[in-house]
DNA sequence: TGTAATTATACTCAATTTGAGTATAAATAA
DNA sequence: TTATTTATACTCAAATTGAGTATAATTACA
């Protein structure tokens, strides 16, 4: 039950967070500013400094309101990261261990700087268009030959990557990126300094400082699990949208494309949805606009979207 | 970017495990033999010591095989808790921020000391035999008098509650006990100073120290949720079980009483299990002994135990 | 020794949910 | 006016689920 005695290293918290939105078909994160001569991104955070405030979480909203100045939705703690050698690792300096959190929210301001597409960081997630031929033409064959050399690692790969006639499954984001991560197929992999690490990354997607991209790989992943059976979409949201529009919000956290028809009758039966009697006017044929009913939202049993992909070719019917 | 300055107090990370196995029925944790003059019990916790361990999930394992001296299946890091107020709150002295873990073993060493029923914790988390009369006798009317007084936090409790004709959602394990703590109704709401605490807890169930009992309520509630898509089970039980076995070990975990047919139908289809061809020696007809295929774990795509759950009252078929 | 009690296992069946359509309606663009 | 686009309603078979009935293989005990 001891603690760690004076003369060791302190210990810091930050809080690292994702803040994701949607705009229009892109999936999109809020990263900051770069002033270093890096050239990677990375997440906005701040430290926790328990005696000013009484939670995490109220610290994480006090600073990302008065520094990045979206109005956050949704907000969940993640996971606690602390794995030497993927943190900070200034020898002598205090172990800074990162607290990650998910943030939603329904204001995004496009592709500047400050808002990137997370497909970006990930492009084999995104199957919207099918499967991406980057998965066949690169990553396989890469991770096949690491495979190769470490035959306990192969159960997991195919679980994450849905290989040998198993199902691609949209949630498993992070086990997928960790292990690109150990088979040296990415440049954190060789900014960490691991031995089987290649100098240029080998799979494509943009790089992230420290371990941002796998905390925001756990945030994407947990989105896309939590879609299932919580209706968190609704904070990707505006105040009213169109069937149409929450699909597509859906489709582009998920990264699949989804059945109109069944998508229509999920959401309509799950009785989330008010209908405003206002119509959208667009090209077709104009669609009912719906607005949430937020009473509903801790009153429902679970019943968030349990999607279920339509086809996978990008064929409308 | 700014971290604590050196004035400011030092924060330390404890490790809080709770380790779960069941016996017979029974579903047990891991306590600490306490010391001090509280007879309050508490989960097992160590230090985190970046210096020491790589990851967290070594250092856990490390000082658990050491002290508590269990083997351990399936561990999983479930929160970090830092809240003010619940945590160690010497004045001046380092903040104490703790990462709560769930750790799965097969064994156990029956009622002693240092294994304690999970439900005498949360005695109204046991739905086998039926509804826990508690629940109309004692919390619903606390409750509701609470609520009268806070009409924001209705809908959540009908939600965790499975009230007003909602269903008991097995897996909501911490946000009930939450909602008791904010309602002043357990004794960790006085210990800490609530204002609306009752000094002698109103509903029944043994206290932990400290935030303990939560950190149980958060990794009782993450298993039964887990429990449903991930074969974590088989963490429990022994080398070679019966399909009764398996049952009675997903109703003590869940809570209830499940369907017999049903639950075999289930977990045949699943392909988890292999049949030894030995039989085990009981009362009735014996039972074909199954054992759990370990290369299976990481191969097949998610499916653990959907369970469905049987007639709440106790009758046989 | 045989009959009840106990436990295990096989099979049935209707209701519901899911996956994948077809059909039709209401707008705009040319 | 006709094609194109988008929205919405409805259908239908396959699969899954909830809740049984039927039967088999043991032990307990009268």
């Amino acid at each position: 039950m001891q603690h760690s005695k004076p003369g060791e290293p302190q210990i810091l918290i930050d809080l690292s967070t994702a803040i994701i939105g949607t705009d229009g078909g892109t999936f999109q994160c809020r990263l900051v500013e770069d002033d270093t001569e890096t050239k990677t991104g990375r997440l906005p955070f701040g430290p926790f400094v328990p005696d000013q405030h009484r939670t995490m979480e109220i610290g994480l909203r006090q600073w990302v309101g008065e520094q990045v100045g979206v109005g956050l939705g949704h907000v969940e703690q993640l996971y606690t990261f602390a794995d030497r050698g993927r943190q900070h690792t200034t020898p002598g300096a205090p172990h800074v261990v990162s607290v990650g959190y998910l943030a939603l929210t329904n204001q995004t301001a496009g592709q500047t700087r400050a808002w990137r597409d997370i497909y970006n960081f990930f492009p084999w997630e995104d199957w919207r268009n099918g499967e991406p031929s980057m998965l066949a033409d690169i990553i396989y064959p890469a991770l096949d030959s690491w495979l190769a050399r470490h035959a306990e690692r192969r159960a997991s790969a195919r679980l994450a990557f849905g290989r040998d006639g198993m199902p691609w499954g949209e949630e498993y984001v992070l086990e997928r990126y960790e292990l690109l991560y150990e088979a040296g197929l990415v440049a954190e992999a060789f900014a960490d300094g691991r031995e089987n690490a290649m100098p240029t990354p080998v799979v494509p997607g943009e790089a992230l400082q420290l371990d941002h991209r796998r905390i925001l790989a756990t945030a994407v992943g947990r989105l896309r699990a939590k879609l299932k059976y919580r209706p968190v979409i609704f904070d990707l949201m505006p105040q009213t949208f169109t069937l149409t529009q929450l699909q597509h919000t859906a489709e582009t956290v998920l990264g699949v494309t989804l059945h109109k028809q069944n998508f229509r009758r999920l959401v309509e039966k799950s009785g989330f949805l008010e209908a405003t009697g206002k119509m959208s006017k667009a090209r077709g044929r104009p669609a009912e606009l719906f607005k949430f009913r937020h009473q509903e939202r801790s009153e429902r049993p679970l019943a968030g979207l349990r999607v279920s992909s339509g086809r996978t070719r990008s064929s409308e019917s």
